[in-house]
RNA sequence: GGCGCAUUCGUCUAGUGGCCUAGGACACCGCCCUCUCACGGCGGCGGCACGGGUUCGAAUCCCGUAUGCGCCUCCA
């Protein structure tokens, strides 16, 4: 049988990374195995709803290149069928009635007990299971009818979903046995929380897929770092594309234990894909960040000081900090030019008349300036860095130069020589 | 309280009875590279929660304790 998987996130809000990451785990199953992977909004709970909530989560999904099979189907579209079937275990004896609510009746002797693919077998007594409510005075389902039974008419082969549903399980396990269909597999993977084993939330950082993607993560980076939440290829490997996940995920090899969301991890993480991207792409991505994010510059001068920032920064959003000195106009801090006066002065004169207007003269010129006034690189550069891009810290100088230009250059020298 | 799940360097993780003197990564520290930052290279620091078993031998198996987390809703 094909395998077929599924993410239900219910319509609450943004696309919390704890249900970004299990998607993950289910879309890179389904991939891996060449199966189907739905999505499937769990909305029984109308009045939990947030209406933008679907195309948020849609959109986040997206975002991150997970791929859903087939049109999203809602969990209340099957109301009625759940109905029938509760009254139906009613009619059958295997439901009673209980202030208009319909329970369903667990057994009471034995044990409940599955194969979990990543916890190992899994028991629970029997005489400790509720009899949980299907259908509510109102009639409509609960999620604990709902869920399994959508999952059985959906022909979900492996239900792959947070622990926090291990104690759900035996319930379901028995309300679909009891409807006379085939219990599927279960994959429990272990929860994350913050890096003070709390559960994750606000006081974290950003929990949201939506907000890593405004912060400019790009999307493989925060692929691979879900990826590694909970499940590892090995010892060593970490930096993984999008191919070499889906070709070594294996369910059997994620972790049983809690995943705690490491943000420094990531931060590092992300600098490395930066990197990875080609200069083009690199350039691409950036104006379409920038474009995105409010800024007009000049997506011809962007690209052109794409190269000199992509390994300096780890994220698109650092792009502004770092190379804005070429879109607009600097203001050095006097306090950072001290006593640069003289080499200033003779950069502006080494400058004036360079021909080419190139990287490789701009430095030959300048380190022989600086020789000339027996200025220690540092000492020489440090002082024109400042001048030039209003900071301590740029892409490289005498790149930055060439591509700022002649002019600009010489009148930022000046402007500083003047401020002294 | 009941039931369940978990517990390897500061953090993540490899490890399923001998290959472990416990490997890798992030962070941190030192050195090198160097026009700043970043990258990169080299080295260092540092761990099997605790207590009992089982075994010739245990990070690995069993029991107990502790701690953490989850669920115990006509929430999902």
């Amino acid at each position: 049988m094909p395998v077929r998987v599924r993410i239900a996130p219910s319509p609450t809000g943004f696309l919390h990374i704890g249900t970004a990451r299990t998607a993950l785990f289910n879309w890179l199953y389904a991939r891996h195995e060449g199966g189907e992977f739905r999505l499937r909004i769990e909305n029984t709970d109308t009045s939990r709803e947030v209406a933008e909530a679907v195309d948020q989560i849609q959109e986040s999904l997206r975002w991150l290149g997970l791929d859903w099979d087939g049109p999203h189907t809602f969990q209340l579209d099957r109301m009625d069928d759940c109905r029938r079937l509760a009254e139906q275990l009613l009619a059958e004896g295997k439901a009673y009635e209980d202030d208009g609510a319909i329970r369903f009746r667990m057994p009471d002797e034995g044990v409940t007990a599955w194969e979990d693919v990543v916890r190992g077998r899994i028991e629970y007594p029997n005489d400790k299971l509720h009899d949980i409510v299907l259908a509510r005075s109102d009639g409509r389902p609960t999620y604990n009818f709902a869920s399994p039974m959508e999952d059985v008419w959906d022909g979900i082969t492996h239900v792959i979903r947070g622990d926090d549903h291990i104690p759900n399980t035996p319930a379901q396990i028995n309300i679909v046995r009891a409807v006379g269909a085939e219990v599927p597999v279960y994959a429990h993977v272990p929860m994350i929380f913050g890096m003070d084993g709390k559960k994750l939330s606000k006081r974290h950082g950003a929990q949201a897929v939506e907000e890593f993607r405004d912060a400019g993560y790009l999307p493989e980076t925060m692929l691979n770092f879900l990826a590694l939440l909970g499940w590892a290829p090995d010892g060593e490997t970490t930096i993984m594309g999008r191919d070499e996940l889906v070709s070594r995920f294996d369910l059997t090899r994620v972790s049983s234990s809690p995943s705690p969301f490491d943000y420094q991890k990531r931060a590092w993480m992300k600098g490395g894909y930066i990197r990875e991207l080609t200069s083009e792409e690199f350039a691409h991505r950036l104006v379409l960040w920038l474009g995105e994010h409010g800024y007009d510059w000049d997506a011809e001068l962007v690209s052109r000081a794409a190269p000199l920032v992509q390994e300096k920064i780890a994220r698109l959003a650092e792009f502004p900090g770092f190379a804005g000195f070429f879109f607009h106009e600097v203001e050095p801090d006097a306090a950072d030019l001290d006593g640069g006066g003289p080499m200033l002065a003779a950069a502006d004169d080494a400058l004036a008349g360079l021909q080419p207007f190139e990287a490789a003269e701009i430095e030959t010129a300048l380190r022989a300036t600086a020789d000339r006034l027996e200025l220690k690189p540092r000492q020489a550069f440090q002082p024109i860095r400042v001048a030039v891009t209003g900071s301590k810290i740029s892409p490289g100088l005498f790149e930055s130069i060439e591509l700022l230009g002649r002019e600009k250059t010489l009148s930022r020298l000046r402007a500083a020589v003047d401020a002294m």
